[in-house]
Order: C-alpha cells, then sequence, then structure tokens
DNA sequence: CCGGGATTAAAACAATCGTTTAATGGTAGG
DNA sequence: CCTACCATTAAACGATTGTTTTAATCCCGG
C-alpha cells in the first residue's frame, strides 16, 4: 500500500519541495533530492515518471488547497445575508496563505517559498496547467471585488487584483531579500504578520480613485498631485 | 579598444539577458547564448572568466542605472523648497523602471523581465552583491517616506515598501501569467501603463492606518482550512 | 613588411544531468 | 512451494553542462 506514513513517495515529495523551495526547480537535482529523502535514484522516475512529473505533484498537492479554501471562503462570504465587505474579500483571500504556513502538515513556512518560486519559476510547463483553476479563482474574487467598487472600472479591478498578488507574494518569496534590507526576521508566525499587515495596505488602495490622467494627454499636472480626499 | 558598437562582448550581453529574461539563468545555458549571438562557446570564458561573471555584468550594467536613477529622483525632489508630497516620493521611484522599459537602447521591455527574473533567482551569489546599493535605495526612500507619514510606525513604513516592491515587480514579471489571466496584453507600452495604475494604489495603501488587531485573537471571517487530509 | 599581444576558432575536457536497464527483495494469492 | 506483481537497488546509458586547451587569425604600431 501507498499510504503508509513514511513511504517513499512520501519522503520524495518532502525533500523536493525542500530543495525547490531553497534554490529552485532548475537547480536541483534529481540526486540531491534522493540524498535528501534518502531513496534510490531510480524511484523518482519509478513513482512519478520524470522529473517534470514529480515537480507538477509537488506544485499540485500545494497549489490545489490553496485554490481551493481561497474559494470556500468566499462562497462562505457570500452565502451570508449581509453584504461582505471590501476588507472581508480581501481577507478571505490572503489569509488561507497564512494557514498553510502555520500548519506543518501542509507544509508550513517552507510552502511558502514554495509558493514563492512557483511565481519565479519561468516558462514552466506546469504553470500552465494550474493556471486554469488559479484563474478560475482570480476571476470570482474579481467578480466579488467589483461588486463592492462600483465605482472602479473593471479594467483597474483586474489590475490591483494584480498588486495584490505581487505584493503577497513577494516579500515571502524574497525571504531573504527582505530580511537582509529590512533587517527583520521572518520567522513562520511573521508569515501571518505579512498578511496581516498587508491587508490595511490593500483595502485602502482598492478603494483609491483611479488616475485619469494619460501619459499621452499633457493635463496641468499641478492640481493632479494634490492630494484629494475622495473616499466614503 | 573594445568599445566597437557591435564588438563580441555586447552581442554576448545583449543574446545573455534576452534569454535570462526568457527562461531564466539557470535553464539557459552558454551554448544556446553564443548560437544567439553567433560568437564562439569560448568567448564567454575569455570575456567574461565564467558563466557566472557573465550573469553578474549582464545585471549589473541594468540594476546599476536604475538604483542610481532612483537616488537621483529623489534628491532632486529634496532639493526643492517645498517639501515632497508622498505621491511625488512614490513616483520618484517608480519612474525610473518606466524609463527603462521604453528605452530600447537600455534593454527596453526585456529589461523588464529580467528585473522580474532578479528576484526570482533563489540563492544567486550576484544577488548579496548587488543587496548593499539596493538596501542603500531602499533606506533612503524609507527615510524620506517615514517624513511624510509620521503617523505611520517605521516598520511598517518598511514593509509598506516591500509591498510596493511586490506589486511592482509581479507584473511586470509574470506578464505571461498575466495576460493569461487577466486577459490584457502587456506591450512593452503597457509597462509604464503599469506604474500609472500602481501610483494611486500604493499611494491610497502607504496612507492607510495601521491596523492595531493581534494576528492571534482575529476574529475570523471564514476559515475554510485545512480542507483535506493527505493520507487516503 | 614584420612581429606580437589581443581576439577568435575548433576540439576535447571532466563532471553532472535525467533516464533506462537489469537484477533483487518481499509479499499476497493459488 | 511457486508464481505474479510491486517496490527497490545498483549500474550504466547518452546527452548536455561549464570550462580548458591549443591553434589559428586578426590588428596595429614599429
Amino acid at each position: 500500500m501507498t499510504s503508509l506514513i513514511d513511504s517513499t513517495k512520501d519522503r520524495i515529495l518532502a525533500a523536493a519541495e525542500e530543495l525547490f523551495a531553497r534554490t529552485g526547480v532548475a537547480r536541483t537535482s534529481l540526486r540531491a533530492i534522493t540524498a535528501l529523502a534518502r531513496v534510490n535514484l531510480a524511484a523518482v522516475n519509478y513513482h512519478f515518471g520524470s522529473k517534470e512529473g514529480l515537480v507538477e505533484e509537488v506544485y499540485r498537492r500545494r497549489l490545489e488547497p490553496l485554490n481551493r479554501a481561497r474559494l470556500a471562503n468566499l462562497e462562505q462570504l457570500q452565502r451570508r445575508r449581509r453584504k461582505p465587505s471590501l476588507e472581508e474579500i480581501l481577507e478571505a483571500f490572503m489569509s488561507p496563505v497564512a494557514s498553510l504556513a502555520r500548519d506543518p502538515a501542509q507544509g508550513g513556512p517552507t510552502v511558502m517559498r514554495l509558493l514563492g518560486q512557483t511565481h519565479a519559476e519561468a516558462e514552466a510547463p506546469y504553470k500552465s496547467y494550474f493556471a486554469g483553476e488559479y484563474k478560475r479563482v482570480l476571476d470570482r474574487y474579481h467578480a466579488a471585488l467589483c461588486r463592492v467598487l462600483p465605482e472602479i472600472p473593471p479594467a483597474d479591478v483586474r489590475w490591483r487584483l494584480q498588486f495584490l498578488v505581487g505584493a503577497l507574494t513577494y516579500p515571502v518569496a524574497e525571504r531573504q531579500l527582505v530580511e537582509l534590507v529590512s533587517g527583520e526576521s521572518m520567522s513562520p508566525d511573521n508569515v501571518s504578520q505579512v498578511v496581516h499587515r498587508l491587508l490595511p495596505f490593500v483595502t485602502a488602495g482598492f478603494r483609491a480613485p483611479v488616475s485619469h490622467a494619460k501619459p499621452r494627454r499633457r493635463r496641468p499636472p499641478a492640481r493632479a498631485t494634490t492630494p484629494r480626499k475622495r473616499q466614503e
């Protein structure tokens, strides 16, 4: 049976996840993985077919619960009687990230570096594979956000959703660089702190009026730079 | 002298930049670079010592002007009589990115993908090399931002600066994924559009009051996490 | 015209990569 | 006990990697 607690397959997955998160997929050899997992080299090709199959499985087992949690959070929010607020929607999107980092059974802090690497891996074949369900998640949130932000054009809501993903991903993925620059240490607990600190930032960002000044058009920019309070 | 317009060194740099931006450093072989540049394979080791030397030079020649422009913009802003506004500071930080993308002599749209890859390359040795001057830039901006945001604790300003970098980097680096998800095309002109759309977002984000609630005892809006067990 | 450092060229280097093959261990069912 | 099947092991495969070597070529000052 494959459901033993410490099976070869699981040890390979754990070792691969650790190394992928640390040095990326391309720089991680199968020999490094099997050495860390203390299994035979050929076990990877036996259980996963190829390195690409292993990569796909490593990411799938983390991204799938994340997407599912995000969708479930949003649906639960919309099943309520009251109309969800902007802040609630944004928290529903970001909180599963912190939950994953908190739970060692779901990867713990390691999975966060892995998620950062997900966006980093260029031209990954598995990327287009997961882009489908990821797009579905973003589409749902886009619709929900447009509903609570009627004064923001949907295209701008789309962009701001991308900004949110970037702001959420970068400090987690670039843990080393952030630590080096900011001096602060990013312990696993701090990952939820990132979400917590990011929430008011993006909430205000989504509510901001869109700038209507085109780079082409030459409107007098002196008035445009003066801060106008347009929040409700 | 080696400063001829179409020297071997320049062609190697251009080809390496193109391929690094497209598929990352680890997945790009020297043979692919020299084939694209139509130079001999050994020319790389002759002119740059090693592949790592080439990588370092490729990034240095783009990151150095970017850091310099950001510092120059901030200094020019502070030399004025009037106290700079928050929006002006943020635009001083972000606008050099759009300038680089607009100018083909400075890399054009390719350099943007390269910058995205910069943060993506995990455990890069050249990273710590450039982290020094990058930290200097961030420190200057952090001080300037704290001055116009006295009500925000400096630690939060530091975090929000990281959020800004993430929101700025991600849509540019993940061009393919963003296009796939949002449907919009990211032409070189659109890079400056990203900066333009991001400015009001982050301006409002920096002004947002910090959340004083503790992450421990926070009212959960919807907790659908821990969706399933791993083992069957 | 010549000579010599700088540059380019072709070829081979050792090392590492992902993958495959063949042999072995171990266990459940007949 | 044997067979069939799954899992694991050791060993080698061919291909590709970055790098080095060696020779040929260029280019310019004398």
